[in-house]
DNA sequence: GTCTATATGGAGATAGAC
DNA sequence: GTCTATCTCCATATAGAC
């Protein structure tokens, strides 16, 4: 791959990661990347044919990562803290990126969330729940719908980082500081869970 | 307030919840309206200055009802449940709200995160800390920090909307069904919640 | 492959008649 | 207040020289 072609790569994912896919033009992608605006379409022939290779490249990225994970621990204490610390290290990473992906997710063109990516997360989920069925069934935690509890742990992870703008700035005045938050919250959530799921 | 202004005003507001600023034209909105372009800038000088009155509406609107709502109710079981049933039947009612407000807080003309709208969380949530404090105090609950508390409650209520087209398409192929899932939400989260913060 | 120059369309906004 | 017509700008995209 040439280098103004891995150029304008870089530039567009991380302005389309920043501003979403309307409020990105390729005259910002080929000014960020030191190339003519020419270039881009030379390259990619069309604005929104460059965006889905973003995004593919972005969520397919994610995927692999997760699929490479290595799920097969011993403690159920352990499998449950690799999936929030997936989900907390790859959001810490780049904190904008769940907002794109939602936002391009619900913009209408449904081609967008492709069959694979959608094979990757049902893949990951049937491991998981299986895992916490064993569980149950051997009684180690109480009786819960691995599904529920599935989306609990990812929305309590992701959910937040969302809401970061609001969250500092409702918890600025307080004894309260946004980065110690983020560093403990993998405890806070392990802990939540934890407890939540025991046998009591 | 004229028939016109206010048809301009209903028609705004639908389409920049859908779209977003950027994927909005006043030209949609005005046809939308039945009116015509010269009319939304006669009325409301710009679209910049429309879309700031959409969304102070849109979230005074939300600030309001939070605060008339009634949470001085006898059990910490009944609290908890207001808010997650606040949270859920609003969410429910316009599930593509979130992520509309979620993504104008972030874009980056930072003053829309107006004072108004954070005292008004402020107060909701100095009500809601003392409360949870007071139960600990009591030994009804575990210790748990009142802040990750609310977030996670919050959390679990607003997150699967987000994530809804995904959602469907991850479980559609399985024995899952979206909109019980939602009816059913509210439950599920109480009873992961109480679970979590119960004296063991 | 890379550039300049330009075609084409759509956006926000306004002038000016009625 | 309401309309048509139009200004100006900026977007995507491409033609064509080198």
């Amino acid at each position: 791959m040439s280098n103004i072609e891995q150029r304008i790569l870089d530039s567009a994912k991380a302005i389309f990661v920043e501003k979403g896919y309307e409020g990105t033009s390729i005259r910002d992608i080929a000014t960020e990347a030191k190339v003519n605006v020419a270039m881009v379409n030379y390259y990619f022939r069309s604005k929104e044919n460059l965006f889905q290779q973003i995004f593919m490249d972005v969520y397919g990225t994610l995927l692999n990562k997760a699929i490479e994970e290595e799920f097969e621990n011993p403690t159920l204490y352990r499998k449950i803290e690799l999936l929030v610390s997936f989900i907390l290290d790859n959001v810490a990473k780049s904190p904008r990126l769940p907002l794109f992906v939602l936002t391009e997710i619900n913009r209408e063109s449904g081609n967008l969330v492709n069959d694979e990516f959608l094979r990757g997360i049902q893949q990951f989920f049937n491991f998981f729940e299986k895992q916490i069925q064993d569980e149950i069934n051997a009684r180690n935690i109480r009786p819960i719908n691995p599904t529920e509890l599935f989306i609990n742990i990812v929305s309590m992870c992701i959910f937040p980082f969302l809401g970061l703008p609001v969250l500092e700035r409702v918890f600025e005045s307080r004894d309260y500081d946004v980065s110690p938050f983020i560093d403990a919250r993998k405890e806070q959530i392990m802990d939540f869970v934890m407890n939540s799921i025991k046998i009591s």
